[in-house]
DNA sequence: ATTTCGTATATGTATAAATATTTAAAGTCT
DNA sequence: AGACTTTAAATATTTATACATATACGAAAT
């Protein structure tokens, strides 16, 4: 029962808001009241009005043009945030132990088709590192990363045997730019292998490139075992 | 050469301190400076530091608490937006032509499974439609779709045969809450003649449960055409 | 030694009052 | 009519100030 107190914070005014474009008050594609009318309605300065109205914008409901005004998005352009944690997080957060294994670590030539994903001059050295990341004993994720040595050069110190690449790139290079895809693929023999599957399963695949400063990093591939899903909620 | 001009706009305060986080003047896990204290560096108010760290912290870069202050965080839980067009949009934005077609369109208790899905009570009725989407003569998406009648009874006027069920449904009830998820399944023999694939292809899917105010409103299952990728920058 | 409690501190939010910037729309000149 | 200019209306941002709120930390009590 604590309705007593003043609801003229931000965020509820947000909720307010939000309300009246749910309920049909204020239908899609139709201007609101200016900042100024609706501090007033509220009894707030236009501050306030700003920064609620501000974030609906950002959360794609609103669209907001100086002058033209602020009104409702027809077809709110809503985005879905995936938050991406690394395998450990998602493996403990599941409720299982993660455990990883390190499969092979090679120093080498980048082969033609990463140099041209990752525009990379010709005849740059890569580090490939596959390793496989275990919810207890069941497998989660099989991983196969390539490492632009040039641009990482303290990789041809590291020692992927307890430590996954992942982890080392997040701590030796963090804030990077990443571009993140999805993907359904097939497992060939060696994936049905290592995530437990038979050959030809369908296996939720991640692909994600990392620059820092507008240098290539890392390529990485990243196959779910069976059964992932990837949710989230808006 | 414009460096005469003052950088104090809380833009400049965001990318000055991305700045130094990245070089790595602030390191991972170490407490910057308080408000106070930058606002007198960059020589503006609390309140303009206050935005920028709070966007930088909203970005994933920091952490802030009160009384404890705001660190740099160790490993940056960076988000993946999403954006979730609708198939109309996206096969335009990819160069095609969108061509819709209504496969079946039938009203009918709710399956067990789905009631359970979607916590119906029992015998509820629902809309079950199926549909195409093609970019030119390729197919791109086959949406099977549930929608809860007593939830939009509008539904039983809609006619889904020129008009696909999502549009129709945005343009009826926007603003809902939705929970999105993403797999890889494999094609069934049906789908599979859909999709112009072999049978037990894996297929790129997107499950859809979509909420207003707490009432469950729809459920539908995406399935992407061979070779789809979701992708992502951040 | 452990718990409880108080308090100082850093962030969080709001107010009031400006200035800045964009841009829709009206006006002006060919 | 079409192109350019001005104006005014809305949002965008900043300043200065105050108060609110969570909480780390140390002091007091058990």
């Amino acid at each position: 029962m604590t309705q007593s107190t003043e609801n003229t914070s931000y965020k509820d005014i947000k909720k307010t808001v939000l309300a009246r474009i749910r309920s049909g008050d204020w239908q899609p594609d139709s201007l609101l009241p200016n900042e100024s009318e609706l501090a007033t309605e509220f009894s707030c300065t236009r501050t306030t009005v700003n920064r609620a109205l501000r974030e609906l914008a950002e959360e794609g409901y609103l669209e907001r043009r100086r002058k033209a005004g602020t009104r409702v998005l027809s077809a709110p352009q809503r985005q879905a945030r995936f938050t991406i944690p690394m395998v450990r997080d998602e493996v403990e957060a599941l409720g299982g132990t993660y455990r990883y294994a390190l499969v092979s670590c090679d120093q080498k030539t980048a082969p033609d088709w990463l140099a041209a994903r990752l525009a990379l001059s010709p005849g740059r050295d890569v580090m490939h590192v596959r390793c496989m990341h275990y919810s207890g004993n069941t497998p989660f994720q099989y991983e196969d990363r390539w490492i632009v040595t040039d641009s990482v050069p303290q990789v041809k110190q590291a020692n992927f045997s307890e430590i996954g690449p992942n982890e080392w790139l997040i701590q030796t290079v963090p804030f990077t730019n990443v571009e993140l895809t999805f993907l359904a693929s097939r497992a060939d023999v060696a994936l049905a292998d290592f995530l437990d599957v038979a050959e030809g399963e369908p296996v939720f695949t991640g692909e994600r490139i990392t620059w820092l400063e507008g240098r290539p990093v890392t390529f990485a591939k990243m196959y779910f075992a069976a059964g992932y899903r990837m949710t989230t909620q808006f």
